[in-house]
DNA sequence: CCAATGTCAGCATAACTGACATCA
DNA sequence: CTGATGTCAGTTGTGCTGACATTG
């Protein structure tokens, strides 16, 4: 935008604001659904057999609750549909409806269309590095002292 | 924690988190008062001279409304205070008070501990990897079309 | 009995849109 | 008059804690 944010987190806020204006922008110029934001992250921690809504949240890192109500409101667009679980009866399993399916199928293509925009835009190899950077193993997040 | 998060806009997420744990965990470890997320970004993006609502606004990236209320609570709690624009009578500059300059300053103090932090554990070069893809002209969000 | 799960309810926070007065 | 600014509403959405029934 305007001037260079300076230190880090501002810069972190700032990418990841620029993905996700991306990709719900042309999720939505495709014709479909308008997503919002905590439920594109239920969708993208979903898996191929299904997975309780316990899961989904520790996934996510947002309380079983949370996880819950957007899930509900994913299975009153459509796209996600609730299953017994076979192997126990105290928990269900989530899956994804065939339109569901075919929503994520798009919403990952799109994220890989982005991502190669990204790397057109500012190196391939600085994007990959950036990649490396962001999916090394930070540990837990520090308590520090300022001097 | 423990799956690796597949793609970027979740590794985003996640490091933005990251940080703000730490950061605001480490502050108040400090003694200082319990600053919101919202709160610091409009910290962060002031400047010495003061800065006018519409102007920090614009800068974090949110409508003049909400910045108003954020620099409000701020002033609440006397780490900010407005004074007249001597230039213009129609706006007014927001500053930080002495005790917010001292917030101020040990805020970002504690950011830079954190990187240090960061950069021990990825590594020195993956941290200025990182710390320079994410300073890159990033453009506009794109709109994509997934085939 | 205990632990985990799913669910319902209420509450806090943060963002938005709408509206309006003021001043260059 | 127009546009920008600051401010006061109201409203939505997102996430939380609390509570409870059910099941292994």
């Amino acid at each position: 935008m305007s001037e260079p944010a300076r230190n880090l987190p501002q810069l972190l806020v700032q990418a990841k604001r620029w993905f996700e204006d991306a990709l719900l922008a042309s999720m939505q110029a495709a014709g479909e659904r308008p997503v919002t934001v905590p439920q594109a992250a239920v969708f993208a921690t979903l898996d191929e057999e299904g997975t309780s809504i316990s899961e989904l949240a520790r996934r996510v890192g947002v309380t079983r609750q949370t996880a819950h109500q957007a899930v509900r409101s994913l299975i009153g667009m459509g796209l996600l549909e609730q299953v017994p679980d076979p192997a126990s009866g105290r928990s269900s399993l989530v899956r994804a409806t065939a339109e569901g399916a075919r929503a994520h199928q798009r919403a990952l293509a799109t994220i890989a269309v982005i991502e190669g925009v990204l790397a057109e835009r500012i190196g391939a190899a600085t994007a990959t590095a950036l990649r490396q950077a962001l999916a090394a193993p930070w540990g837990e997040p520090p308590l520090v002292e300022a001097p």
